[in-house]
RNA sequence: GGCCCUAUCGUCUAGCGGUUAGGACACCUGGUUUUCAUCCAGGCAACCGGAGUUCGAUUCUCCGUGGGGCUACCA
């Protein structure tokens, strides 16, 4: 048994990205392969961008995913609650930085905006890197009181100790170090008594018992000023892997100017769970057996951080559309019909309603060798879905000729007498026909289609007319020999 | 600007000193198929540059260059 623990720490300022996906993507996995307990926590520190309806966006795309929790605000657990806001309001943070604070390891900062835009200013025309000068650590306890009673704004910092360089240990990337005199005292406590992000990821890490943090490269720079804070406060320091980002076309961080990058767009879109889950993992690692397509156990099986690449990855919509198109071709026709049921149009679904529910999802299954994305059924289920008139005007666009003529009347003679409607009496009515005329099988199946189905390409030719039905094909077979008739 | 990460086909990647640099997507060609598609076979296509280390560098080191990230009382 285990003790590792991981978390997924979204912050609810926005629906769920790719990116954000992604990492929660590696940390279900990571946490399945090594057989850790994964905790999902609410980062809504920021009271400005967070908003219910974000962590809702989030949890569901977390849920269609199939990326379960096993902590967290619904699934509950012992080291709640997991909502960042619920801490704060428990005094969680207040009680850290009140320890800190007694230890000589954070102050009371006084600084407003301004002072700190002029330090900021004055180092960069002295070309010098600005850190926070630390003026308000010198205060003493009485100008602290002073301040305090006077109702001046202040914040809680941490002070920087000194020291060696800190070592970042990441287990994708090898010892990072960071010169800790550039790093400068950093907020804690906001004004507005919130914990900043870096203070609330610490107590909550620690809290909680995280034994192995996996986020976005974004995050390495702060990871010096985590640690130096988990050491302050007394908690082990976790394990860190940083994951390589996730790029639009450009190369830039994968963002909303790339386009589609919301989970719910992808899902609209009708991308597979199981493909986007099988393209997400192959972005930024790769199984050592170079195997691609694979379930979900496939991958957990043959995970490690190691195999973890270092360098950003271009989001390629364009492979995910084949992937996904390889998921929906291993489906069942029943899975498919689930899959493809919410994606059809009401006119298409009257349609389809029509046939019967045999012919229905058959229909749905004709055309899975077609679909990349679900969205793409309907017009592919259009031949079942045609209007009389537009039939006949299909039929009269298409210039048919003396053979074309010889075939379809035959094909009608045969098909007329078929007594048990299948998709073999069927072919063998069209052989029927080819051997009957003596001519090629192109001169035979295209006017069929066309007669049939008023298309010049569709699902296989037999299982599209045993779709249609018996009457639906004989009665078509009249109009079209009536028209030929006419011209003549 | 400073700090940090990073660098193999157009894209995702394998490679962990000696390989005809492999695979996948896309693209092109051919085959199968009644058509589109699927499927099968083949093809095109890459080690950012410069110094080192070494008998030998895509691989190790350094310096450039490119790309990215962070530099907030955002996360």
């Amino acid at each position: 048994m285990s003790e590792s623990r991981l978390r997924f720490a979204p912050s609810p300022t926005g629906n769920l990205h790719i990116g954000t996906l992604r990492t929660a993507l590696f940390n279900w996995i990571y946490a399945k392969a090594i057989g850790a307990t994964l905790v999902l926590r609410i980062e809504d520190t920021d009271l400005a961008r967070s908003q219910a309806e974000f962590e809702t966006n989030i949890v569901q795309g977390l849920d269609w995913l199939g990326l379960t929790m096993d902590e967290g605000p619904f699934q509950g657990g012992e080291l709640g609650p997991y909502r960042q806001t619920e801490r704060n309001q428990l005094g969680f943070y207040k009680a850290h930085a009140d320890r800190l604070l007694q230890l000589g390891h954070a102050y009371h900062c006084f600084c407003t905006e301004a002072d700190l835009d002029q330090e900021r200013a004055a180092a960069e025309s002295d070309k010098r890197p600005y850190v926070y000068s630390g003026r308000c650590k010198a205060l003493t306890s009485s100008d602290v009181q002073e301040k305090m009673a006077a109702q001046i704004p202040f914040t809680v910092k941490f002070s920087i100790p000194t020291g060696p360089a800190v070592r970042v240990k990441d287990v994708i990337r090898g010892d990072i170090d960071f010169d800790r005199s550039l790093i400068g005292d950093f907020v804690l406590v906001k004004s507005d008594q919130t914990p900043s992000y870096n203070f609330a990821v610490v107590v909550d890490d620690g809290m909680m018992g995280i034994t192995d943090v996996v986020r976005g490269e974004d995050h390495i720079s702060n990871t010096p000023k985590q640690i130096l804070l988990f050491e302050a406060l007394g908690y082990m320091v976790p394990k860190f892997a940083h994951l390589p980002m996730i790029l639009g076309p450009d190369k830039s961080k994968l963002s909303k100017r790339h386009g589609a990058t919301g989970v719910t767009e992808y899902q609209a879109q009708g991308f597979l769970a199981d493909a986007l889950f099988n393209y997400l993992v192959l972005l930024g690692w790769s199984s050592a057996d170079g195997k691609e397509l694979m379930t979900r156990d496939e991958i957990i099986s043959r995970f490690t951080l190691e195999r973890v690449s270092k360098s950003g990855a271009v989001f390629d919509v364009t492979k995910l559309r084949w992937m996904n198109g390889q998921y929906i071709r291993r489906q069942t026709p029943d899975e498919l019909l689930n899959h493809v049921m919410p994606y059809l149009s009401d006119r298409v679904r009257l349609a389809l309603d029509a046939l019967g529910s045999d012919r229905f999802r058959s229909a749905i299954y004709s055309i899975r060798d077609n679909l990349d994305v679900l969205t793409d059924c309907n017009s592919f289920l259009e031949v079942y879905a045609m209007e009389p008139t537009s039939f006949i005007a299909q039929v009269q666009a298409y210039g048919f000729g003396e053979t074309d003529r010889t075939v379809i009347s035959s094909f009608r003679a045969h098909i007329v007498g078929v007594t048990d409607w299948t998709v073999a009496s069927i072919e063998a009515a069209i052989s029927t026909v080819v051997t009957e005329t003596g001519l090629g099988k192109g001169k035979v199946f295209k006017p069929i289609r066309i007669a049939t189905s008023g298309q010049p390409s569709g699902p296989h030719l037999a299982e599209l007319i045993w779709i249609l039905g018996q009457s639906v094909v004989v009665q078509r077979m009249a109009e079209v020999v009536g028209l030929l008739d006419q011209k003549i």
